[in-house]
DNA sequence: GCCAACGTTGGC
DNA sequence: GCCAACGTTGGC
């Protein structure tokens, strides 16, 4: 089983609002760069775990935990005029952005902000940490997943 | 708001 | 395929 980051702007969807959905599921639309696409289609399997970063925000950190619930999913925004996601060179029989569904799991009782991890030793493999690096759905090392895991809880 | 570090677009 | 111009991300 795998592990994972998606960023997200709490300001548009928080681990809150994943949390407070009625079946506490959402599918993570929205995502329009191709590497990250190419994860959420190729990679991203049902049952991995997924942490929940917020980003462009007060607190900037990983606020929670979900496991995906659903592969394969077509992001409907993609074909929606109102949508600030359509993309109208998207076939509907040829869709272009194929995404997951998470389900919450967890929210942390305080986020662990970028700073602290940042001062915590044996991340050198963390994507979020190198520079240049601005994808918003990254693989997370089982080690690194841990370490994560293990500093969230406390 | 700034700006580095990307990614995307489109003319050639 | 090249690459300049433009757009986006995201921490600060």
């Amino acid at each position: 089983m795998a592990h994972w980051l998606f960023k997200t702007e709490p300001d548009v969807f928080s681990v809150t609002d994943l949390a407070q959905r009625p079946s506490q599921r959402e599918c993570w639309d929205g995502v329009r760069n191709y590497q990250a696409r190419n994860y959420l289609r190729d990679r991203v399997q049902i049952d991995d775990d997924v942490f929940i970063y917020h980003s462009s925000c007060s607190t900037i950190g990983i606020a929670g935990l979900a496991r995906v619930s659903q592969v394969g999913v077509v992001d409907p925004t993609q074909f929606d005029p109102e949508s600030h996601y359509f993309d109208p060179k998207s076939m509907p029989d040829n869709p272009r952005w194929i995404t997951v569904e998470v389900e919450w799991k967890e929210t942390f009782p305080d986020i662990l902000s970028l700073s602290d991890i940042k001062q915590m030793p044996n991340l050198d493999e963390l994507p979020l940490l190198k520079k240049g690096h601005r994808l918003s759905i990254m693989p997370v090392g089982a080690n690194e997943y841990k370490t994560l895991l293990t500093a969230a809880r406390r």
